[in-house]
DNA sequence: CTACAAATAGTCAATTTGACTATATTTTTT
DNA sequence: AAAAAATATAGTCAAATTGACTATTTGTAG
């Protein structure tokens, strides 16, 4: 640490910049915002806000993930810090990105937005973005690739209750690769992670699949007798 | 990204702290310097320094790699930021702390520095930090763990040409754990990934183990043809 | 020339993978 | 009511990988 501790900052401000995934089925979906004003203007853009002076940073990136979900309880978790000098025109702003998998059934889109201000896109069907948020969003996709195998927290975006054949999707669309069907169960149910609902899917035209949920405390135990999640 | 574009910095300065982390054959050190000057004088602390307005945030920590060990091209990552509000006395500082990977043998150490400035600690025998360097460092010791698995990163910490034991100590001395010889060996070789130096070690008082180099273009070749790497 | 130290090579059962085929249970169609 | 369609679930099997070892080779040191 220089010695210099009380020179003014030559960083003119820290933002936050969110990575709101979704999963609905068909392909990996994230949030994006409508600037109303600013340089941006009209464009679509990463939900982004300034971190406040008396709030942890993490606890800021909170904060704008409730304001755009109105949910709190959220999987969340910082992707790193993007510092370009040329990454904000004018001022020399740092940005510190966030990725969050939400739950696409269990929340409410838009607490103070308008339907026209927020919008699902597909991953891979992402307008240009301003600033680097193009950049930031293929680090996160990256990032998602790499952590979705090693550890569970693909969960997220699924209901509380699901089908095997729902993560299957899930890692498909995430992964951009197909999946064989009968060895995905197979991994996945010896690892003893699922707990089975005793329940069926309902209001399908076939037959009904079993339901399972993820439970975080199964999981915790298991890993320290051993288990590594791999996938 | 809110309409305030304007408004004054609430953040008071933006910092960049390093894990240096070296291989000396017992154990993982990582390297401190001790405060002459400001709040912590006398303690032992992770080297850092200010961001300057016109170098980007990658910049400022390859600058201050070069300034400890005088040598530039050195595997250097991002780490996180770190921005809890009480980490930091008296001011709001933001740290983003990187971390790197060097061969002891091929720097000198402390361009500025003298030696008592500058020290090797072994990684489990840190005195305590100020500030939350000491949390800095956990989540370090944890990310390498993790990625040394998956990403062949590791060898940056060995001389250009190491034997296999060399690269089995090390990783032992990362992951915290023994590993079998034999085993490590074979699948290390048949990931195909080393190549052979037709030489041997010298200066050994026993049979002497050949030398490997790991070369970066042939990663890159294996990775494109589905190679992943996983120890 | 013998003891030693560590490198390197090889064995083998158990487990895990990848690529499949087969069967079961529903709903929709004819 | 039977057949067709769709998808869930179960099972097979050879190949590859792993984990826990033993055996051999090649060098140095006394």
């Amino acid at each position: 640490m220089p010695s210099d501790l009380f020179s003014s900052s030559v960083i003119d401000a820290v933002s936050i910049d969110c990575l709101i995934f979704g999963f609905r089925g068909s392909g990996l979906d994230i949030l994006l915002i409508k600037h109303g004003e600013g340089i941006s203007k009209g464009k679509w853009a990463l939900p982004g806000g300034w971190i406040q002076y008396n709030e942890d940073v993490d606890e800021a990136a909170g904060r704008l993930l409730k304001s755009l979900t109105g949910v709190s309880n959220i999987y969340l978790e910082q992707l790193r810090a993007f510092g370009d000098v040329s990454r904000y025109p004018e001022k020399r702003v740092i940005t510190i990105a966030y990725y969050a998998l939400v739950n696409t059934d269990h929340y409410a889109l838009s607490a103070g937005f308008t339907a026209s201000d927020v919008q699902w896109f597909n991953v891979h069907e992402v307008p240009k973005l301003p600033y680097d948020h193009n950049r930031i969003l293929d680090f996160g996709l990256r990032q998602l690739k790499h952590k979705v195998r090693h550890e569970p927290i693909g969960f997220n975006l699924l209901p509380k209750k699901f089908t095997l054949h729902q993560i299957q999707q899930l890692y498909e669309a995430i992964l951009e690769m197909q999946l064989d069907k009968p060895n995905f169960r197979r991994k996945l149910l010896n690892m003893n992670l699922l707990v089975p609902c005793h329940e069926k899917q309902k209001d399908v035209s076939h037959r009904a699949a079993s339901l399972y949920r993820f439970d975080k405390k199964i999981y915790d135990q298991l890993t320290e007798k051993g288990l590594s999640f791999e996938l």
